[in-house]
RNA sequence: GCGGAUGUGGCGAAAUUGGUAGACGCGCCAGACUUAGGAUCUGGAGCCGCAAGGCGUGGGGGUUCGAGUCCCUUCAUCCGCACCA
């Protein structure tokens, strides 16, 4: 056996693995479960990214662990196949993007079977495969087959739905709906066929809506907001532009306060819970309705301070408001054309930039509810249709916002809260008086909110309203590589397609761009698009966000070709116990996923109300540049400690490539092998060095600071490699990837070797028994490799194991009962190593299948309470201690510690519990 | 502006409930072995100081016998949202 050849016993047990199936969980089983998921990866052309390890390492330690622990443990892969990067290079290419997706799997699943990460190969699924998304084309029928009942908070089919219209109309119906009119059961039966339709549309969970929708020209399809930053494409970087089009949508604001609610109960980070609250975005306040003078209309608007409406001046309403054209006068509608062509152009980068409030009057003037004052009505683009009714009350003397509309337009400022100083700035807080506010006047301001609310409820113009700024999403892409939405239209209605008619499989077309006339990829589908009954199949496809919403609910369960999943196995699998993955989906796929598993829970479907139990975000990985200075005339390279701080001027920095430099020292010869220059000249320090400054920057190929993972595999193996990443620091933390020090690591497992062969590789191991100072040794390690993996602070074992070995060999010991037992524990960490020694420990079977002995019992406490002990030469009380103790045992104790003084002096507490080197608790 | 997080040696970082701050690793210094070494092994070190000693967890204040840890305040950095009525 040798030396630690790490490339041949990798490779050897990476083989050994796959062939007996050893990561293969029970689907059922009456062992405890656990499941580890990490949020699966798009498969790009690039191959595994550098930051994907981080996680995967951290989840397969974790399963490592819990098998160990006895656990069945499940934890799978999978790929969110569909995607543009594919489909884009399909439309260069020609080449499916099947194919590609297809070829890109293969490359992934190589990649981690060469850390040693191995996964359920009957788990594995890609959102792709047809009879993947045969189920998320089934939930997507469900949702166009149910609404939302407000009363039960939950969702019902639309057979009910119409039996309700047919009895009772929709007048005491409490839905979440964008139906604006009612209608009684006559009514409801005299409607056609398609008014029914439509109007059962506007109910649907999965419904057609003109919607507002961001477009993107170069991409040829809408994006959904969270796939917008700043005003450009999340992918490929190109211009959005706002749209009205005809589009699926799905309702999760149903799901608002559902989603909201039950956050509080998550293993989340604060920041994460924060996130999603905020996108949410609920607020309470109350809609008030304005008459608008001179026309039979009314402008509805939403305040969350309606204790201030006596200090309401004026109204503005968003450029895009659908009164805006009818209530503009004559001699104001060149201005306010103008002004509406100018903001709709406005780009969005602009907007955000540039808050100076800009805004033009109507002409037009609404009825103050409950003085009848005239107010002007003004259009201005700091109010946004998207958020509550797309028209303010504006109170300028209690709002930032409209007081400095109000200052640069010259509209009047009435104060109706005392304590703040309305000549210099709005007063936002509610707790002053109120004043000129008739019957509010004398209460305080948050007194006022209840009792106004109360009043205008009354006189039935307003009431208490909530509010939320998530809105409903889109979900239709004019894509070809996505999963096809299963609806037809007959006579200009949509209908769901039956179950046993799904999956819908994408067809094959020759190209896949948008055709000619603009239409979906999917129009080329000449023989495809029409179906036999005559209908008409819808050509959108779904967005990326379809097929991970659920997938969690799939792994176990992965080959059903029955049920999206068998009810006994989800209900014990779920909820997923641990989910590793970056922040950058938290208010994406974090939130879909929420919502639609509080669908498939209202269907019965699946046991759970939340998907993820405990989420983890690991960090971003960054890149460490090292740049190099070169003399801005001569062009000498010239190394960096030599240098004086005030002449660094005289320097420009060049990036130079990370893989040739090392601890900030970089190779001459490779620079001028890599640059093919020849001529450059360097200048080193008095040791030969040239030496570079480090530099955490983005990873990026164009600054030469990427690293690639299978390199270091290479070089150092897998399980150097997992336990150095693992060493770095937290996992949560955003951290560069800086190779430096792996060489500690690579030295500790060499070092563990030797403690199985010796200098001439001679077998050391013993059958002796270990003495106490081994076994406490050893038990130290485990206990803080246990608590260090149970609260996922794997940077906190490395260290342990490498005092483990550092002490183990300076007692020269090579007894079996005490490096058995570590093998155990520090295989999660290094699994190829451990398995190694452990066969030539003599086990036939995997050190994955040996269930760890329960250690926590073999902690040798009792030899531990020895009272006291010497340490360092202070004696230390180690026990709880009682009050009756004998006083010249304590007096022994030289602690520099009052507490312990002043009981020497006599005032005894009654209780004293001390610990080595710390008083823990003090009961007087 | 709002929300969330983080500040500890030259660097990555430990310190689970307040109890010897800096474990462990990198780098650094010294030594050993080597033809050589970006190899291996042994030892050293928070900072200031020759020393005794003093100072030390972003800054200031507080609670406590005792604070990196708890409270108040302030500064800096990172992330998210951003005219949300």
């Amino acid at each position: 056996m040798g030396k630690y050849d790490f490339r041949s016993i990798e490779k050897k047990w990476q083989q050994q693995w796959k062939v007996n199936r050893t990561f293969v969980a029970e689907k059922l089983s009456d062992k405890p479960k656990y499941y580890v998921l990490d949020m699966f990866p798009y498969p790009s052309g690039a191959g595994l990214h550098v930051g994907h390890p981080l996680g995967y390492i951290a989840t397969d330690i974790v399963t490592r662990f819990k098998r160990l622990k006895g656990f069945n443990v499940l934890h799978p892969m999978g790929f969110d196949a569909f995607g543009l990067p594919a489909e884009q290079y399909a439309i260069k290419t020609g080449i499916h993007p099947a194919e590609i997706t297809a070829q890109n799997i293969k490359r992934y699943l190589e990649q981690m079977e060469n850390l040693g990460f191995h996964y359920d190969p009957d788990a594995l699924l890609a959102t792709s495969y047809p009879n993947y998304y045969k189920w998320t084309q089934w939930i997507f029928v469900k949702l166009f087959d149910h609404w939302y009942d407000k009363n039960l908070e939950k969702a019902r089919p639309i057979s009910e739905l119409k039996d309700i219209f047919a009895t009772q109309g929709n007048t005491r119906l409490v839905a979440a709906t964008s139906q604006k009119s009612s209608f009684s059961a006559d009514q409801w039966r005299s409607f056609s066929p398609k008014d029914q339709a439509d109007i059962l549309m506007n109910y649907r969970l999965a419904y057609l809506a003109n919607a507002t929708v961001n477009w993107c020209p170069a991409l040829g399809t809408v994006l959904a907001n969270e796939e917008v930053k700043d005003g450009k494409s999340e992918r490929g970087g190109y211009p959005v532009e706002r749209r009205l089009m005809k589009q699926w949508m799905l309702r999760i604001t149903a799901y608002s306060d559902r989603l909201l609610d039950s956050l509080q109960q998550l293993d989340w980070s604060e920041s994460m819970k924060a996130m999603q609250t905020h996108w949410i975005g609920r607020s309470e306040g109350a809609s008030i309705v304005y008459q608008v003078d001179g026309v039979k209309d009314t402008i509805e608007v939403f305040t969350t301070r309606p204790d201030t409406l006596f200090g309401n001046t004026f109204m503005v309403l968003a450029p895009e408001h659908p009164l805006v054209e009818k209530i503009t006068s004559d001699d104001q509608r060149n201005a306010v054309e103008e002004y509406v062509k100018w903001a709709k152009n406005r780009q969005e980068v602009d907007r955000i930039a540039n808050t100076v409030k800009t805004g033009v009057f109507t002409g037009g003037f609404v009825l103050h509810p409950l003085t009848g004052d005239k107010l002007p009505i003004w259009i201005a683009d700091y109010v946004v249709i998207t958020y509550g009714t797309g028209a303010i009350m504006a109170v300028p003397a209690h709002d930032e916002r409209d007081y400095e509309f109000a200052q640069k337009f010259d509209i009047p400022i009435v104060e109706v809260i005392s304590g703040g100083d309305i000549s210099q700035e709005a007063y936002l807080s509610k707790d002053g008086k109120m004043v000129r506010s008739d019957f509010l006047n004398g209460l305080k301001a948050y007194e006022a909110i209840p009792a106004i609310i109360q009043k205008l409820e009354e006189m039935g113009i307003g009431k208490k309203e909530v509010t939320y700024r998530q809105r409903d999403v889109i979900w239709s892409r004019q894509r070809y590589w996505g999963e096809p939405t299963p609806i037809y239209y007959k006579d200009g209605i949509a209908y769901s397609m039956e179950e046993n008619e799904l999956p819908l499989v994408l067809p094959d077309i020759d190209e896949y761009k948008p055709s000619e006339t603009g239409e979906p990829p999917l129009s080329r589908a000449t023989h495809w698009k029409t179906r036999p009954d005559g209908g008409e199949y819808d050509l959108n496809t779904m967005p990326g966000l379809a097929g991970s919403s659920w997938y969690f609910f799939r792994y176990p369960d992965a080959a059903n070709d029955q049920q999206l999943v068998n009810p006994e196995i989800e209900k014990y699998w779920l909820p997923v116990d641990l989910y590793v993955g970056g922040t950058e989906h938290a208010v994406g796929h974090l939130i879909y996923s929420r919502f639609w598993t509080k669908f498939l829970y209202d269907l019965g479907c699946v046991s759970v109300q939340e998907p993820f139990k405990r989420l983890v975000n690991q960090g971003m990985i960054q890149g460490v540049s090292q740049l190099m200075y070169r003399h801005i005339s001569t062009n000498e390279y010239v190394s960096a400690d030599l240098i004086p701080e005030n002449e660094t001027d005289q320097y420009s920095l060049i990036h130079t490539d990370v893989n040739i430099t090392r601890n900030q020292v970089m190779d001459i010869e490779a620079y001028r092998t890599w640059t093919k220059d020849t001529t450059a000249k360097f200048r080193l320090n008095e040791k030969g060095e040239f030496r570079t400054i480090p530099m955490v920057e983005k990873m990026s190929k164009s600054l030469y600071n990427t690293v690639n993972p299978d390199d270091i595999c290479v070089q150092y193996g897998a399980d150097t490699m997992r336990l150095y990443e693992m060493f770095l620091g937290p996992i949560e933390i955003a951290k560069p990837w800086n190779t430096d020090g792996i060489t500690g690591v690579h030295t500790f497992l060499k070092r563990t070797w030797n403690l199985f062969y010796g200098e001439n590789d001679e077998w050391l191991v013993t059958e002796e028994n270990p003495t106490a100072e081994e076994l406490k040794i050893l038990h130290k390690t485990i206990k803080k490799v246990e608590e260090g993996i149970e609260r996922l602070a794997f940077n906190t074992c490395v260290p342990a194991y490498m005092v483990f070995v550092k002490e183990i060999a300076r007692l020269g010991c090579h007894k079996r009962a005490v490096l058995e037992p570590f093998l155990q524990i520090l295989s999660p960490f290094a699994p190829h190593f451990c398995e190694e020694l452990w066969q030539n420990l003599g086990h036939k079977a995997s050190i994955l299948h040996s269930i760890s002995p329960d250690w926590e019992e073999k902690y040798i406490t009792e030899e531990e309470i020895e009272y006291p002990v010497q340490i360092n030469g202070k004696v230390r009380v180690r026990v709880a201690v009682a009050a009756d103790a004998p006083v010249e045992e304590i007096e022994k104790t030289t602690l520099a510690n009052e507490v312990v003084q002043q009981w020497l002096n006599g005032n005894a507490p009654k209780k004293i519990i001390v610990v080595p080197g710390r008083i823990v608790n003090i009961v007087v």
